[in-house]
DNA sequence: ATAAATTAAGACACTTTTATCCTTAATAAA
DNA sequence: TTTATTAAGGATAAAAGTGTCTTAATTTAT
């Protein structure tokens, strides 16, 4: 569904959004120590999401990465799934067409426009802050627990 | 949400069902005109749906593609998709956890479950006669008329 | 000021996906 | 039986995605 840049990006950015509740500026080292991804790479999409004013980040000693509460309260995971992936999973034809709409439908244009609504409904609603809450009650988590690799 | 290659694949067991309905059976080079994909490429991608005893293939002259009336009955859309991009999009995690479940759900685990089930059950339940149907009284396309690219 | 810590950025490398080309195998028709 | 037609299979190439490394820029603390 997702690509993987994308995975580690919506788990890096709950991560630091969690943090940030406890007003934790967290480096780039935590943050791919805590969701299991590797560094570098994550450094990259990180980037991504500061350039796309999505998350925060402060350079030298004691810097790190946060995203403000009012940020995350306004931010829906849609929108860092766009800034990663792009919008192509919410408005492309399943199966490939350029041109497929309801006068020139798909065999499963019907069928997937439901599923797309879905889907837009859930990342659209979904706050990170909303989102960021369920990790921090321990309700949900971003990796295994008692284990070192998830 | 699909692979290229899945997009082709779905497209190509469709145009080759819905000539199946009129007993023609249809060369790459048909199939690869019909879905504007290119024609190598869906080769190999028929090749796969011909291994998984989806589709069958006739070599020389007057060969092709074709599929029973049966088998399109019996085949849902979903073992085309699973043939070609494996079974991943109905079993991962959204976040990409390895461990991701009830007991230890992720922050999306619920949603998720819910659109999954949904995609599940039009694939599951979507047969590729039925979808071919839909072609073959012209309620739905495979390309767009009146143009050479789609 | 200097050193240390930290993100930013660019170059590079590896893997997978997408795509093409060429040869081989099978089969039908002449 | 030869030739033409068609899919199968293997080698290769190009593009995208995933991942690493090195250097630069910024900031804090000494």
């Amino acid at each position: 569904m997702f690509s993987k840049a994308c995975e580690y990006g919506i788990r890096a950015c709950l991560f630091i959004a969690k943090s940030s509740l406890t007003n934790e500026r967290v480096a780039l080292a935590t943050i791919a120590e805590a969701i299991n991804s590797p560094e570098a790479f994550t450094a990259k999409i990180l980037q991504k999401l500061v350039r796309n004013n999505i998350i925060h980040s402060i350079k030298g000693p004691g810097g790190g990465f946060e995203i403000s509460k009012e940020k995350m309260e306004q931010t829906p995971l849609k929108d860092v799934v766009v800034a990663i992936d792009g919008n192509e999973l919410f408005v492309g034809c399943a199966m490939g067409l350029k041109s497929c709409d309801a006068k020139q439908p798909c065999p499963l244009h019907e069928e997937f426009s439901s599923i797309r609504k879905s889907l837009n409904n859930l990342l659209d609603y979904s706050s990170i802050l909303s989102l960021a809450l369920t990790l921090e009650n321990g309700e949900t988590f971003l990796k295994r627990l008692n284990e070192t690799t998830n």
